[in-house]
DNA sequence: AACTATTTTTCTACAATGTAGAATAATAGT
DNA sequence: ACTATTATTCTACATTGTAGAAAAATAGTT
């Protein structure tokens, strides 16, 4: 049975490269099938590395998280020109809320970052679904903060109760918002 | 510099007992002042016990977060019945988020507990401040859903950006619902 | 080709955490 | 006086993030 202890230093170039992208992928999956972040140490398992090489890419955990959730916000939603802001809005909302349901942990750390640009993508893609409605400056910044931050503690209380809140949840209380956004137009 | 190891072993009755409640207190205080959930350790150590000692009062660390959690709970607002029903509501929702956002930790604790006697709490209140307003029992849930969420959803923002977030930050979005509500009346 | 510097990796080690299990001492019950 | 129960400390273990050093492959320089 051995496990066939790898040896020390620099691999030879033959061996398949450790890369950043691998380990945000690894870290990904990682957080999706078990539910939560994952350790340091499950990823470089998957990877089949020590734990400290994570480390030769990312200066810590804290950056490595960060680089997962601006890979994972990505793949939100991107809303069709075309279609009824209602039903763009919702898709938007419900991938969101998807996202962050799937991913438990994501939330946390989009939050604690100092870095805008997660944030911001989903304030961009909320703005081009709602340009239509030509709210003034004020109102949209008053139902886009409602949005988010009531998304969030949807997506909270989905990660903290699994398999008992859908994302269809959201559809009442959206009503409730866009029947408040006609009013404001 | 002896720093007095403890006997060990059940202590003669004269020393100040330890209870669940002291324990309780003890966790409080620590979560307020170090804005995060305290160690089992560090409980032990400003109650001057081993942390081993705290496991004969609880289970284990969950259950005396959720014990912390219902004492924590209970001094959120009770709202009066003479007042404006929209006063009633900011004072209770704000005294509601500021409780979670200066409890960083309190939130996720809240939301897994399996008894829903804490959450019903503020449900309890809620109701009584929009009993006036008569709402169809479905329209109330919609109203209570997006309320409670959006709260949630501030408060996980103020914790992970604490002094960045003022619980003032919720009186535009509100005045958003107050309007819907009055609509539905 | 020979040296040196750099890059990429593993190894060892540490502190902090939750908590299981055993030892121990005070008290309560008989 | 003996036994059972209760309240406590002690020791130990697995898991975590990560610092620091050693090592091996590669790249750059002469």
């Amino acid at each position: 049975m051995s496990v066939k202890e790898k040896k020390r230093g620099r691999p030879s170039q033959s061996q398949s490269r450790l890369t950043a992208e691998l380990i945000i992928l690894s870290a990904r999956k990682l957080m999706l099938e078990n539910r939560k972040v994952p350790s340091i140490r499950q990823i470089a398992g998957v990877l089949g590395v020590d734990a400290m090489a994570i480390y030769h890419y990312f200066s810590n955990k804290s950056a490595l998280l960060e680089a997962v959730t601006i890979s994972l916000i990505e793949t939100i939603y991107e809303p069709k020109a075309g279609g009824k802001w209602q039903d763009e809005l919702k898709l938007l909302c419900k991938s969101y809320l998807e996202l962050l349901g799937t991913h438990p942990g994501l939330l946390e750390i989009l939050l604690s970052m100092q870095s805008f640009g997660p944030a911001q993508l989903f304030n961009q893609r909320l703005m081009s679904v709602l340009a239509p409605l030509q709210l003034p400056q004020a109102a949209f910044e008053q139902a886009r903060n409602l949005l988010v931050d009531y998304i969030h503690g949807v997506a909270l209380a989905m990660q903290c109760n699994p398999d008992v809140i859908s994302s269809d949840c959201i559809n009442g209380p959206l009503c409730l918002i866009f029947s408040a956004l006609e009013d404001r137009r």
